[in-house]
RNA sequence: CGGGGCGUAGCGUAGCCCGGCUAGCGCGCUUGCUUGGGGUGCAAGAGGUCGCGGGUUCAAAUCCCGCCGCCCCGACCA
């Protein structure tokens, strides 16, 4: 490709809507341009790399045994409410009607679809194993776009589906895919590592996330450098010991506690119960009805705990108003020890199982009470863990300490067992004739925020840096004239032709510009090894030769196309 | 949806508090000369409904009201 002849608008300057790096470098190398929040035009170069990132998957997936198909974006509102997700997906479906005022949805992914289709075409167990996979636009009508491709209303996914006849077999078509994204990050030059992970709306009961580590990322990541255990901190445990119990019994009594409606008010003189000794009495609303949840006063509820462990399709905090007339008293004096109405559930967190000399409101604003023995004074519905993990905690594994960090979630694999294939009815007649439900397992690769993720993980000041198999242009030949007749746009001709021959991608920078303007837009579009052609050194029979993250070498003119061919091995 | 911020030329911005504008600057763009190995220099140009609508005023980019859009933090997620 002639520079000229493709449309590479970099820009000088940032626009000042891009926030992140990555994002910055996506406008600033030409990349993308916005049309709408959440909504991006690609490029040329821009949708070179995105096409490359889905060769890989493509070539990825066909080698561990998935077949390829493509699916509508359109989909009919009616497999969606047999799914149940018309519901429990509401606030992610972009909904539209045709002129018949029928309602369809914009397939923000496919479950339903895989599962019609399985349901029609596969009857028996030697069909099985399928893995059906697409690349495809997706809509979600996110509640917040943002940093670009990171988290887009309209966005390119790849997703995967398979069907077993087995748990067993689902099992190993679910190490089928993590080997396969294993691979699919390893060669797009990420390094990506996978994590445990909550299942959410999607359902399930074993999940990986993939995920790539950066500041930027919106997912909290706890892990153990010792062992290797690595979990969301949404679904992260840790080894924290149980609250200590202490050798009294005195009976429970209530005591004044005026104006004192925090943990850290009643850690405090004159009061002095440290955060340790306290009960925490939250009031969640799960799917409209009242919950109390009991947590460690130094401990932090973890909401996506709650919701699995609740099953619930929503919870949220309840509001002052709500909790005035459950309980008789306003947050920061509430409890769990009386005026719990009994068809009010009661959960605590597992780290408070026996624990005795505790504090906790009294349900009456202004007091508490003390010397609380939980299981001997409040009824509690049942135990779980539900606390947030912080760093440094030991690991549930080993026993080290734990860290946390960012990291932006690329990939995610579910085993879904059967709840799609109930809800639409997808049976096969096993070996036994029996008629069975099809295993499922479900596996989505964000493919454009993976490309944001190469780049937000490889730059420098001066731009992108692409790794070779997913640049958009692996070679970039700058000559310094560009006067068709100089000896400097010859060459560069002859070695664009070779190379493509041999099939590079190369660009050829024929731009009218000065040299520096060209180097920077190289160096900022981030393209891997860069030929340069200039009088000086081709008066020595030379030609400089640039990659982008190392050192320039010249060699001579001769030698420069094996030059560049061992830089590519 | 809650909280915070911002909308002035393709991009980045000044001016807004304290009304007086014929809206300034840098980059980019056009033309000519110049220069020719890391965003060359000079000159001449083109390009603006100051987000939109209403109001106050002799006068509004500037003050007031309403709306729209965008960005950031939170709930959501590939």
């Amino acid at each position: 490709m002639k520079w000229t002849q493709t449309l590479i608008p970099t820009l000088r300057e940032a626009p000042a809507d891009a926030e992140i790096l990555s994002h910055k470098l996506l406008l600033r190398a030409g990349l993308i341009r916005k049309l709408a929040g959440g909504v991006y035009t690609f490029l040329p170069p821009g949708l070179r790399a995105l096409r490359k990132v889905e060769q890989i998957i493509r070539e990825e997936m066909n080698r561990a045994g998935a077949i390829e198909v493509l699916m509508p974006a359109l989909q009919p509102k009616e497999i969606w409410e047999q799914s149940g997700r018309a519901e429990t997906a509401k606030d992610v479906l972009f909904k539209v009607k045709d002129g018949a005022q029928r309602e369809w949805f914009l397939s923000p992914t496919a479950e339903e679809v895989i599962t019609t289709l399985a349901a029609n075409e596969i009857n028996s167990y030697r069909q099985l194993p399928k893995n059906f996979y697409q690349v495809s636009t997706k809509f979600r009508d996110e509640i917040r776009p943002r940093f670009g491709l990171m988290r887009a209303k309209e966005f390119i996914m790849k997703d995967a589906y398979s069907f077993d006849a087995s748990d067993e077999g689902a099992m190993a078509s679910y190490q089928k895919m993590y080997d396969a994204y294993t691979r699919i990050f390893a060669r797009c030059g990420l390094k990506a590592f996978p994590v445990e992970a909550d299942t959410g709306v999607i359902g399930g009961n074993y999940s990986h996330e993939f995920m790539v580590p950066a500041e930027t990322g919106e997912n909290e990541v706890v892990f153990c450098e010792a062992c290797g255990y690595a979990a969301n901190i949404e679904k992260a445990t840790s080894g924290i010991p149980k609250t200590a119990v202490r050798e009294i019994s005195a009976a429970i009594e209530k005591f004044a506690t005026p104006g004192v409606v925090t943990i850290e008010a009643l850690s405090k003189e004159p009061y002095k119960v440290p955060a340790n000794r306290q009960i925490k009495t939250l009031v969640y609303i799960a799917d409209s009805k009242p919950i109390i949840i009991l947590m460690r006063g130094d401990d932090q509820l973890n909401e996506t705990k709650l919701l699995a462990k609740t099953g619930a399709t929503a919870v949220r905090p309840a509001t002052a108003e709500e909790i005035v007339p459950l309980l008789g008293a306003k947050p920061g004096s509430l409890g769990a020890v009386k005026n719990v109405p009994v068809d009010v559930k009661v959960y605590a967190d597992e780290r408070l199982q026996g624990a005795n000399d505790m504090t906790t409101g009294a349900n009456e604003d202004g007091f508490h009470f003390k010397n609380v023995s939980i299981e001997r004074d409040i009824k509690v519905s049942a135990w779980h863990d539900l606390r947030t993990v912080a760093a440094g905690e030991p690991c549930v594994k080993c026993g080290k300490p734990l860290k946390i960090r960012r990291a932006i979630e690329v990939g995610h694999v579910f085993k879904l067992g059967t709840k799609y294939s109930e809800k639409l009815n997808a049976t096969f007649l096993d070996v036994d004739g029996q008629r069975k439900f099809g295993v499922m397992g479900c596996y989505g690769i964000g493919v454009t925020r993976t490309l944001q993720a190469v780049i937000e993980q490889c730059n420098d000041k001066d731009g992108v840096i692409w790794p070779l198999s997913v640049a958009p242009y692996q070679v970039c030949i700058t000559p310094l004239t560009v006067a068709p007749e100089s000896e400097a746009m010859k060459l560069a001709e002859k070695f664009y032709a070779e190379l493509t021959a041999k099939g590079i991608d190369v660009i050829l920078d024929d731009r009218d510009e000065r040299p520096g303007v060209k180097f920077k837009d190289a160096d900022l579009v981030g393209f891997p090894i860069r030929i340069a052609l200039g009088e000086k050194s081709l008066a020595k029979g030379e030609v400089e030769i640039k990659p982008r993250n190392a050192a320039l070498q010249s060699v001579k003119i001769e030698n420069a196309i094996e030059t560049v061919l061992a830089l590519m091995k």
